[in-house]
DNA sequence: AAGCCGGGGCT
DNA sequence: AGCCCAGGCTT
C-alpha cells in the first residue's frame, strides 16, 4: 500500500504545537462549553439528527434551520422512516430552504444507509463520503461531531477563522486559503481527544464572535493568537469573493382548472428549483404575450388571463415569474410526456414540494376568486 | 477551475 | 441594495 501524501503544512500559529495548544486548543474548547449556543441538534444527539442538521445547514444559516429541525425529524425519526416516506414529502418538508437538490440528496443518503449500512449512519469518513450530497466538509462533520473521529472539516466559518488567526490575506473562495483551512483543521483535530466538540467550537467562533463584518474581537478567547488582529487587518480578510452574474429567465405559469383542482407538472430535476412542481409553463429569456404562451403550451385552453408578476432575485437568477388563468378551455388537455403531471386539490398540492414565490402565487390565486386584488399585480 | 443551485436576515 | 451563509456536483 502506497504511502499517504504528505499533508501540507499547516500556517502559524497552527503549526506551532505550544501554542495551538495553550493559544487556541484549550481556549476554544473551554470557551464551547461556556457559551455555545444550544441548538436543537446538540440538545439531544445522534448520528441520524446531526446528519439531517448537516445536510440542511449546507449554505444555510443556524438560524433558519433551527426553526425547523425538530419539525422534520419528527415526521421522518429514522433513515428507514424517510425511504418509506419517500422523496416527494421530503420535498415537501424542505419548501423554503432552498437548494433542493439536498433533499433529494438526504433521500438517498437515507436510502443508502438502510440498503448498504443496516440502517445505522456510519461513522467511517471514507462511507459517509461515498454517501450522495455527502462531500469531504459533511463527512467531516458527521465523523466527527456523531462519533468523535479525529477528521478535518472546513466551511466558510472554518476558512474564515483560519484565515484571520493566521493572517493570511486572501479571498473567501481562494484555493489557497482553502488548503491552508484543512491543514490547520487537521492540525487541530490531531491536537485533541475531542475533536468533534473542537470543530463545532471553531464554527460557534466564526458563526457568533469572528463574523464576517465587524469581528467581536473583544469576546474571542483566541484574540491573544490571532495574527490577523496583530496586523490590523482582522475586518478585511477574507476579501469577498466577486459575485456572479445574474441572468434573467421569464417562468409563465398557466392556472388551469377543473373543479377543486389545478394542474401540476413537476420540473426537471436540474436547474433552478429542480423537482419541484408547478402549474404548467413555459419558459424563456425574455417576456411572452400571452398569445406565445398558450400556442407553446398548445392552444388547447383558450384565452389566458394575466393574473400576477412577482420577481425573485437568486444568488446567480433573476426570475420573472408571469401567472395566467386559463379560460374556457376549447379542448382535451394536450401534455407533453416529457414532463409528470397530475391534478391537484389544495390539499394534495400542499403535500408536494413547491418553489416559495410558487407557493405563494398558488396560495393568492390558485383556488380562491378574489383575484382583483391588486395584490402582486403591475 | 468555474458554473450552478434558494431563500432570508442583516447592514 | 448588497452582503453572507455548517457545500456539493457537474462539466
Amino acid at each position: 500500500m502506497p504511502p499517504a501524501p504528505p499533508s501540507p503544512a499547516p500556517p502559524p500559529p497552527f503549526s506551532d504545537p505550544s501554542v495551538l495548544h495553550g493559544g487556541i486548543v484549550e481556549p476554544l474548547l473551554e470557551w464551547f462549553e461556556d457559551q455555545g449556543r444550544d441548538l436543537p441538534w446538540r440538545r439531544v444527539r445522534s448520528p441520524w439528527r446531526t446528519m439531517v442538521s448537516e445536510f440542511m445547514l449546507q449554505q444555510t444559516q443556524v438560524a433558519r434551520v433551527e426553526e425547523r429541525f425538530e419539525a422534520f425529524l419528527e415526521r421522518f425519526p429514522t433513515p428507514s422512516a424517510m425511504v418509506d416516506a419517500g422523496e416527494d414529502a421530503v420535498l415537501a418538508a424542505w419548501e423554503g430552504l432552498g437548494y433542493y437538490r439536498r433533499a433529494r440528496f438526504l433521500h438517498g443518503s437515507a436510502k443508502a444507509v438502510v440498503d448498504e449500512h443496516g440502517g445505522e449512519v456510519p461513522s467511517d469518513p471514507a462511507m459517509l463520503l461515498a454517501l450522495p450530497g455527502v462531500g469531504r466538509y459533511t463527512a467531516g462533520a458527521i465523523a466527527s461531531i456523531a462519533f468523535d473521529r479525529p477528521a478535518p472539516i472546513v466551511d466558510g466559518n472554518v476558512a474564515r477563522v483560519v484565515a484571520r488567526i493566521g493572517g493570511l490575506d486572501h479571498q473567501a473562495d481562494d484555493p489557497a486559503l482553502i488548503d491552508a483551512a484543512w491543514a490547520a483543521s487537521t492540525a487541530l483535530v490531531e491536537a485533541t481527544d475531542r475533536p468533534g466538540t473542537l470543530n463545532e467550537a471553531v464554527m460557534e467562533l466564526g458563526a457568533t464572535v469572528c463574523t464576517p463584518a465587524s469581528p467581536r474581537c473583544d469576546r474571542c478567547p483566541i484574540r491573544s493568537s490571532c495574527l490577523g488582529r496583530g496586523q490590523g487587518i482582522e475586518g478585511e480578510i477574507p476579501r469577498p469573493k466577486s459575485r456572479p452574474v445574474r441572468t434573467v429567465v421569464h417562468i409563465h405559469l398557466v392556472i388551469v382548472r377543473r373543479g377543486e383542482e389545478i394542474l401540476l407538472e413537476r420540473r426537471p430535476s436540474g436547474g433552478v428549483w429542480g423537482g419541484l412542481w408547478q402549474p404548467i409553463g413555459v419558459e424563456s429569456e425574455t417576456e411572452l404575450e400571452s398569445r406565445v404562451v398558450g400556442e407553446r403550451l398548445g392552444s388547447w385552453m383558450g384565452t389566458l388571463d394575466p393574473l400576477a408578476r412577482v420577481r425573485r432575485l437568486l444568488t446567480h437568477r433573476e426570475v420573472h415569474l408571469h401567472l395566467f388563468e386559463a379560460g374556457a378551455p376549447v379542448g382535451d388537455p394536450e401534455l407533453g410526456s416529457e414532463r409528470e403531471t397530475g391534478w391537484f386539490t389544495r390539499d394534495r398540492a400542499s403535500e408536494l414540494g413547491c418553489a416559495k414565490p410558487v407557493r405563494t402565487l398558488l396560495d393568492r390565486f390558485a383556488w380562491t376568486e378574489a383575484r382583483d386584488d391588486p395584490f402582486l399585480l403591475g
